[in-house]
DNA sequence: ACCTGAACACCGTTCAAGT
DNA sequence: ACCTGAACACCGTTCAAGT
C-alpha cells in the first residue's frame, strides 16, 4: 500500500504537530506515543518517521510551539515605567500562562532539563524572544551595572522559576501553612530585583 | 523453584537499593529498568515487587539516600558565622555534591518535579535535614525579619537552584561567554542574599 | 515517493504454579 | 511464604514489501 498524499508533507506535520500538542495538553507528555498519534492521524506510526526524526523530534517542535504563544502572551501585558511593577506584572503573566497550560508548560520544563533533546532553531528563537521581553522589563534596575548583568539576571530568574514552577502543587516543600508556588515566585522576583537595586545604591 | 531465602526481606530490599543506585549513578535513571536490577541481584523481576511497591518506590528509596549523603556532606562544612562568606562555602559543597554524582543528583532532581511520585517518610527527613542546614547558615541575614522569612527563603533559593542545575551543562541559556552554571548559582544567592539584607537595612 | 504493518527488541506489572 | 517465569498489554523504531 502507500501513496495515499492525502495531505502534502507540511500538511501531515502540522497535523501530526497540532495532535501531539493536544495529546500532551490533555494527557501529558507521557502519554504521548507515536501509535497514539497514528492512530489519531489516520496513519500508520511508520509515517511520522517520514516527517520527524522522532518522537523526539515531535515533542521538541510542539514545546516551541508552546515557547511562542508564551512569548506572545507576555508581550500583550502593559508596562508602567517601574521596575518593581512591571516585575510583578510579567511574572503574573507568566503564572498565569502556567495555570492555563499545565501539562504543555510541564513539558517544556522536563525539556530544559534533558541535555539529549534537540534544540530546533524555532525552540531557540522562541526562547530568545522570551528573554528579551524579560529583559526589557527589568533593564531599568541595571543602571550602572555592566552591561552584561541584566542578561546574567534574565537567565537566573528564568531558571529559578522554572524549578519554583516545577514543584508538585501539594509538595511538602512549600507546605509552610498559606503559602503557594506563587508566592514563592514572588518572593524571589522582589528579593533579587531588590537585590540588584542595593548593589546600583551601593554603586553611587 | 521459590523460598530460596538467601536473603531475608531486609537483606533483599538493600541488595536491591544498592544495585538500583549503582546502575543509576553509571548509566543514569531511564536505564534502570526491573529486569536489569532482577538480573543484577539474581532474582527474578517479579521478586521486586514483593520488596517494593513498585519501580517507583525504588527510585524513591534510592533519592531519599542521596539526599540523605547531601545532607551529611552540607554538614561537615565550616562556618565562620559571616553570612555572605557561609553562604559561599555551602552552595560550594552543594555544586561539588551534585559534579561528583551528576547522575544521582539528576535523579533527585526528576524526583521533585513529579507530582506521582511517592515522597517516603526518610525522603522528607533527608530534604528537612538538608534545609535545617542552609537555614543555620543563612539565618544571620534575617535579623528583624518575621519568623517564616527564613524558611521561605531556604526553600526559594532551593527550588531556585534546583532549576538552574537542572539546566543542560551545553544549555543555550547559559551560553552568555565564559558563564558556567555555577557562575548562574552564586549569583543567585549573592543577589538574593543582597535583597534580604538591603530589606534589614530599611527596616532600622 | 510514500505508506503500511509486521517484526525486533524492549518495557512494567501480575499471577498461577511450583517448592 | 517466597520465588519463578510466562503472560499481558504495552512501548519506539526499522524496513521489506507493496502501490
Amino acid at each position: 500500500m502507500a501513496r495515499r498524499a492525502d495531505h502534502s508533507r507540511d500538511e501531515l506535520a502540522k497535523l501530526i504537530e497540532k495532535t501531539a500538542q493536544e495529546i500532551i495538553a490533555v494527557q501529558g507528555l507521557s502519554a504521548l506515543t507515536t501509535r497514539k498519534i497514528g492512530t489519531a492521524v489516520g496513519y500508520s506510526p511508520g509515517t511520522i518517521y517520514n516527517v520527524f526524526d522522532d518522537l523526539d523530534g515531535v515533542i521538541s517542535r510542539v514545546n516551541a510551539l508552546t515557547l511562542k504563544d508564551l512569548s506572545h502572551a507576555l508581550a500583550q501585558v502593559h508596562l508602567t515605567g517601574e521596575v518593581m511593577v512591571d516585575a510583578h506584572t510579567i511574572l503574573q503573566e507568566y503564572l498565569s500562562f502556567q495555570k492555563a497550560h499545565p501539562k504543555l508548560w510541564a513539558a517544556v520544563m522536563l525539556h530544559s532539563a534533558r541535555a539529549d533533546l534537540r534544540v530546533s532553531p524555532d525552540y531557540a528563537s522562541a526562547l530568545d524572544a522570551a528573554f528579551a521581553q524579560v529583559e526589557h522589563v527589568i533593564a531599568p534596575a541595571f543602571q550602572g551595572h555592566p552591561e552584561n548583568d541584566v542578561k546574567t539576571a534574565v537567565r537566573v530568574l528564568w531558571a529559578s522559576l522554572q524549578g519554583i514552577s516545577s514543584l508538585p502543587d501539594d509538595a511538602e516543600m512549600v507546605s509552610l501553612p498559606g503559602q503557594s508556588k506563587a508566592d514563592l515566585c514572588a518572593n524571589l522576583v522582589d528579593t533579587y530585583l531588590q537585590g540588584v537595586l542595593a548593589a546600583s545604591a551601593r554603586r553611587r
